[in-house]
RNA sequence: UGGGGCGUCGCCAAGCGGUAAGGCGCGGGUCUUUGGAUCCCGUAUUCGAAGGUUCGAAUCCUUCCGCCCCAGCCA
């Protein structure tokens, strides 16, 4: 962790309920006016157009309160994670344009998240419980009936000091055991249920290789990590609120002093556009599309590659809000963004797709003279480039009707019209070849 | 049907007891230097519904309706 302030590109935007809350702590003094938050991905796939949302908030409300971002890989799940992911990562949040204070990942966490379990143990407040996953879930309840408790509830503090070691120490095979925080059966919140705190995964780890058997819950490392990071606020999506209270539970239990406190915001859903990492990841598997990167994905990448800029999907975060109200973004939206950044800074080039042959009659034959043409009219500094203007000319087919209807300004028979950046010219004759198809129009 | 949330214009979103910001979209207009550009104008007598409190309510109270999330040893 550094102290050094996130240094970030320009977020904006109205202010959200978000940002209130944050303000009202600084202005009260709570954490000594510090602000702290965590931009804290899985890397199991690779950053979307909603992470951005999550990105521009983290990082935004950081630096507008002189406060730090970190950039925290939640990577403890090793069965779906690699470093594939922390690097392309690592790369859109760096092209967005922010600057995270620190790059942190759970797994550093993972000796001080299994001494604060052992902890938990010896206060009583967690246990090690035998059942497998079936009947885990049966003990658990339903919507409307209170869980049972399992059986193994009450074994002694020793031994599950003893049995939790022995976790740790490979001694048992995948699903023997789990630690459990002990909590409440009855609780109407499941996350309250003695909720799995650590599973054995024998699985290779993409940092920490083959050194742990047994991995850490998000339940558990999410809410201690923000603590040993000093986190100030902790922003996840809404349906993380029923985990408040767990979040809460652990971080009483184990830490002393300033706690982080988790809000929740609704995360981003853009009509006629696949969100969820499993399906884009199906879409990358399948080969439907070229990669994660390919442009016609609502990945960081994807969008990059389109043409997108970092400024035009900042912009486009700043606009639509952060709440808490369940919305779908019109597309239209994003797309108001680019168009708008790109037209301010896109050199303009001029392409015929259809062409339609112009013959300037009373213009010499052989005679070229180049014009200068704007290169873009929104900003003068892009400067001109030189073309060819001469007898012969091309123009797009769409420009010319020979029957324009009324408002068509383009050219016609007998119509005067401006070339762009040019002379004006004056349709006199329009030929036909044998189809009576229109072939070449004459001007003079 | 247990718990947690949310309902303000087609889509977002301000508002937090004093008489409905703004953006996108859409409609119209302006412009003979690409326009699907720019600029201008328009677009909720009403805030999920019904009662109530009040001089006054989107904002407070009550009831109702609708939508989302939760029963992973995923995050």
């Amino acid at each position: 962790m550094t102290d050094d302030h996130v240094s970030e590109a320009e977020v904006g935007g109205p202010v959200d309920f978000i940002r209130s809350i944050v303000e009202a702590d600084v202005e009260s003094g709570k954490h000594h006016g510090r602000v702290a938050t965590r931009f804290p991905p899985e890397p199991n796939g690779y950053l979307h157009i909603g992470h951005a949302k999550s990105i521009c908030l983290n990082f935004g409300i950081a630096g507008e309160q002189r406060g730090i971002c970190n950039l925290r890989f939640d990577d403890t799940n090793p069965t779906r994670e690699d470093v594939e992911y922390v690097d392309a990562i690592k790369e859109d949040v760096a092209w967005l344009g922010f600057t995270w204070s620190a790059e942190l990942y759970a797994s550093d966490y993972f000796e001080r998240l299994y001494q604060f379990a052992v902890e938990l143990i010896r206060h009583d407040k967690a246990y090690v419980d035998s059942l497998n996953a079936d009947e885990i879930r049966a003990y658990r309840g339903t919507l409307t009936e209170p869980g049972k408790e399992s059986p193994f509830r009450n074994r002694s503090i020793e031994e599950n000091l003893d049995l939790f070691a022995r976790m740790r120490a490979d001694q048992f095979p995948d699903g023997a055991h789990v630690l459990r925080a002990k909590i409440d059966m009855a609780s109407p919140n499941f996350n309250m249920r003695d909720p799995t705190l650590y599973r054995i995964r024998h699985a290779t780890h993409h940092r920490t290789g083959d050194t742990w058997c047994i991995y850490p819950m998000y339940d558990f490392a999410h809410p201690l990590s923000d603590a040993l990071e000093h986190i100030t606020h902790s922003l996840c999506t809404l349906e993380f609120e029923d985990h408040r209270p767990l979040y809460d539970w652990l971080v009483n239990a184990v830490i002393e002093g300033d706690k982080p406190r988790q809000i929740e915001f609704a995360r981003l859903n853009l009509n006629y556009t696949v969100m969820s990492k499993r399906k884009l990841l199906q879409l990358v598997e399948h080969r439907h599309v070229a990669g994660w990167s390919d442009p016609r994905m609502p990945t960081i990448s994807g969008l990059r590659r389109r043409g997108y800029t970092p400024e035009a999907v900042r912009d486009f975060c700043a606009r639509i809000g952060v709440a808490k109200k369940e919305n779908v973004i019109d597309v239209a939206q994003l797309e108001h963004s680019v168009r708008e950044d790109l037209n301010r800074r896109a050199p303009r080039v001029m392409a015929v797709l259809r062409p339609l042959k112009v013959v300037i009659t009373n213009y010499p034959d052989g005679q070229v003279e180049e014009v200068d043409v704007i290169n873009n009219p929104e900003d003068p500094s892009a400067g001109t480039r030189k073309v060819p203007f001469s007898r012969v000319l091309y123009i797009e087919h769409d420009d010319f009707r020979e029957d324009p209807p009324k408002k068509f300004f383009r050219l016609s028979p007998g119509k005067e019209v401006r070339l762009r950046c040019a002379y004006f010219i004056t349709c006199t004759e329009v030929v036909k070849d044998d189809r009576g198809q229109i072939v070449e129009v004459r001007c003079s």
